[in-house]
DNA sequence: GAAAGATAGATTGCATACAATCCATCAGTT
DNA sequence: AACTGATGGATTGTATGCAATCTATCTTTC
């Protein structure tokens, strides 16, 4: 059950919490089992440490943490821009290209992260290594994970990333590896800043 | 429980074979449950791909994965061993030079995967990225799975890797971030061309 | 003859009960 | 007083039953 792992997070669990399986049975109304595999899957994500009968404990989930689970996530794109490169179709570059000039006239912030995650998305299928593939959609899923559990203040993506993201189909279009490779980094840099700055604030804003 | 991940494996399932959950358990006398997770487990790891209602197929394994693999993995360990280059502690490097230089005398071919485990280990922890460690723990446990899982012949580890060890942990002494990445690079590009070369033997053993 | 619908079988998702394991506390002994 | 052993509570690991869902085949209708 994905609500379940979503639910788990979305209420304001802090580092080092413990919670066992009958508690979060109990919590949201279902059996262990549901429990038991949602527990699983966070933990395969690295977001709770499960400790043989002393329940899951959440782990802390501060600016270190995100830094270095944007420091792998920019080790997997960047690759995958830099074989995007030489791989990938100019149809499906245009395709993406005129998707974003679109937004840019709609104004919709809601789509914003949806485009984002198809470009990235698309940008891993033309590296033409699944398993890279799966791993960078790992990530992003649980990149996503960690905004719906901080809330909505990570809802608005950052205003330079439309530039960004124009930025690097150009250099895609242009076949140039390492100026597509620098520009995904720079743009995750970016991510990363705006995600930490986030998380601050909600730090900030727990204490009150 | 984790004898039915490789169980399932030791067998030999082909690419595209189709396995129920009921089907498992009949085969390793457990109960749905353990199974279910260990099945749960090997999607997580990409060995197998969950069709709901439809059983799980067991993704096919030559050497084009087992590139795609390793491309990945080296991506994780150069990143690793560039980071220890500057911030690994000599003591560690000096014990785990002593190690192998020790292992050199005894000859013990079983011993050499734990010790190439444990410099593995080594350098992710020194890159002081617990998630960048746990990803490199991750593929490491992966590949150990599918050496089980393909048989006795991948249990030899290639001739050179000692040789490639050692300079790994030169270059990490000498604090040369880029050295050590290659040599890093290199070190796994051997190990994949050896792997490599396991399934194909492998694949022509099956025909006979 | 082809397509749409129904029906039966197969398969997974979830709930519950039980067994095994672990941890902490407390009593007893030196 | 410190250490060892036992005991009870808590927690996870596993088994089993039932409900929901999907797939494939067969039937019916046009």
């Amino acid at each position: 059950m994905r609500g379940v792992i979503h639910g788990l997070l979305r209420g304001r669990w802090r580092g080092g919490d413990r919670l066992t399986e009958v508690d979060a049975a109990d919590l949201f109304k279902v059996s262990r089992t549901p429990v038991r595999e949602a527990l699983l899957e966070l933990a395969s994500m690295g977001i709770v440490e499960l400790r043989r009968n002393c329940g899951a404990i959440l782990l802390p989930f501060g600016e270190k943490e995100l830094r270095n689970l944007y420091a792998v996530r920019t080790l997997l794109e960047t690759e995958a821009a830099r074989l995007a490169a030489t791989r990938m179709d100019d149809t499906a570059i245009d395709q993406l290209k005129s998707s974003f000039t679109a937004l840019r006239r709609e104004q919709r912030p809601d789509a914003d992260w949806k485009l984002d995650r198809e470009l990235h998305a698309a940008i891993a299928q033309a590296a033409d290594n699944p398993r890279l593939a799966g791993e960078i959609a790992r990530y992003s899923d649980l990149v996503q994970t960690m905004r719906e559990a901080v809330g909505t203040v990570l809802a608005d993506i950052h205003s330079a990333s439309l530039a960004e993201h124009l930025r690097i189909l150009r250099c895609l279009k242009q076949r140039d590896t390492n100026a597509a490779a620098e520009a995904m980094r720079q743009h995750l840099a970016q991510a990363a800043s705006s995600a930490v700055a986030a998380v601050k604030q909600v730090g900030k804003a727990q204490k009150h």
